[in-house]
Formats: C-alpha cells, sequence, structure tokens
DNA sequence: TCGACGATGACCT
DNA sequence: GGTCATCGTCGAA
C-alpha cells in the first residue's frame, strides 16, 4: 500500500487531477473503523475561470478559504443543508483548484458504510457525492484534513487495472452558464458505481 | 440581524 | 417526470 505523495496534489492542472484520482482508494479511519473504496468519479473546480467554481473569480469567503491552501488537504462543505461533500484541493498556495469525489466502489468497512447510511442496501451506497460522505462517515470536521494523516487518506490501487476515462458536463452547475458546458467530470467508463 | 439558496438524494407518481 | 427535507453560508439591509 503507497500513499500519494505531496507532490500528486500540487499540480497546476486540476483536471489532470481529476483524471488521475480514478483508480486510486481513498480511506477513511472513524473511531478506528476503516472504510476504503475506489475512487470511480470526480468533477474538477478550477478557480482561476470557472463560474461553476466556489472560488470563482478571487472569491474568498470563511468557506472557501481552504481551497486557496498547498494541495493536499480535504476541502468539505455542506450542501442543501443536509449533505456533505468532499473535495481533495489541489494546486500549489494561492490557487483555489478542488477535485469533488463524486462516487467509490466500496473495498473495505462495507458493514460501517452501512451502519452510517442506516440500510442494508449496498447499491449505490457510495455512489453520489452526499453518499459518498455518508457511506465513509466524512463531516464538516473533516475540513482541511491533510490527506497525509491517518483519519483520511488516499492510496495508489494496489491491484493494477486498466480502464477508460469518460468525460462528461457537471452535475447541478446549470448556473454557470458556458463553464457549465466544460466536460470537467471524469468516470471510470462502464463501472456500476458511477452515479446516475 | 435576516432571507435566499444550494457542486443532493430519497421517495413519489 | 416532480417534490421536499434541512441548515450553514453569504450578502444585503
Amino acid at each position: 500500500m503507497q500513499k500519494l505523495t505531496k507532490d500528486f496534489f500540487l499540480n497546476d492542472s486540476v483536471t489532470n487531477v481529476a483524471q488521475e484520482l480514478l483508480g486510486k482508494v481513498l480511506f477513511t479511519n472513524i473511531n478506528g473503523n476503516i472504510s476504503s473504496g475506489i475512487i470511480v468519479e470526480t468533477e474538477a473546480y478550477c478557480g482561476r475561470d470557472d463560474k461553476a467554481c466556489h472560488a470563482y473569480n478571487g472569491k474568498i469567503t470563511k468557506r472557501n478559504e481552504v481551497m486557496y491552501a498547498q494541495g493536499g488537504i480535504a476541502y468539505v462543505y455542506l450542501c442543501y443543508g443536509m449533505h456533505n461533500m468532499l473535495n481533495v484541493v489541489t494546486n500549489t498556495a494561492g490557487h483555489a483548484d478542488a477535485v469533488l469525489i463524486r462516487a467509490v466502489e466500496p473495498l473495505e468497512g462495507l458493514s460501517y458504510m452501512l451502519a452510517r447510511k442506516q440500510t442494508s442496501k449496498i447499491e449505490r451506497i457510495s455512489s453520489g457525492p452526499g453518499n459518498v460522505c455518508k457511506a465513509f462517515g466524512i463531516e464538516l470536521i473533516h475540513n482541511e484534513t491533510d490527506f497525509g494523516g491517518n483519519e483520511l487518506w488516499l492510496e495508489e490501487n494496489p491491484t493494477h487495472f486498466d480502464f477508460e476515462i469518460r468525460a462528461s458536463t457537471r452535475i447541478g452547475v446549470d448556473y454557470a452558464g458556458d463553464d457549465a458546458k466544460r466536460l470537467w467530470r471524469y468516470s471510470i467508463k462502464d463501472n456500476k458505481w458511477v452515479s446516475k
């Protein structure tokens, strides 16, 4: 098992990182309960010129300031009053880029995921950004968590496998005008854990 | 202070 | 296809 190194996150191209994160493994250790899963769907957000991004045009608020930090930490925020969203902050300090983790294929800790979601249905338990956080126990307190730590981290996939990347438009960003048309949502083609 | 609004998901017809 | 739960954040007042 090999954790992703710091320079993985410092890449200047957030769309490259979003694609490279596919196939990587997300881990959480919540009160000693370890869950993991393969990232199968991501979306890129770029502060510099992307209206869909919370940090568009240099906007800085208490919520999004973590996006301006050096890459390699988590940006977690509450959406619609009930769903947490997990983002991976990328690029060097001062560049507000982040990758939203939209769907994961479960590996370990399925029983913890079922318990957190209070369900017995495995189907789509970690498909969709709100479900990823719920299943993995990620909450607002994990905002700014360093991916180099032992609570929330990312690893290379120990099993090498080939897959085709599918690019499509991002979800729920219609307000962003032309930027909503960007093909910045990436998924592993034909993977059943990709969100609908 | 206060009102409007989400980078959603579950369940309904 | 449609509705609605639910609350932190933002920006206007």
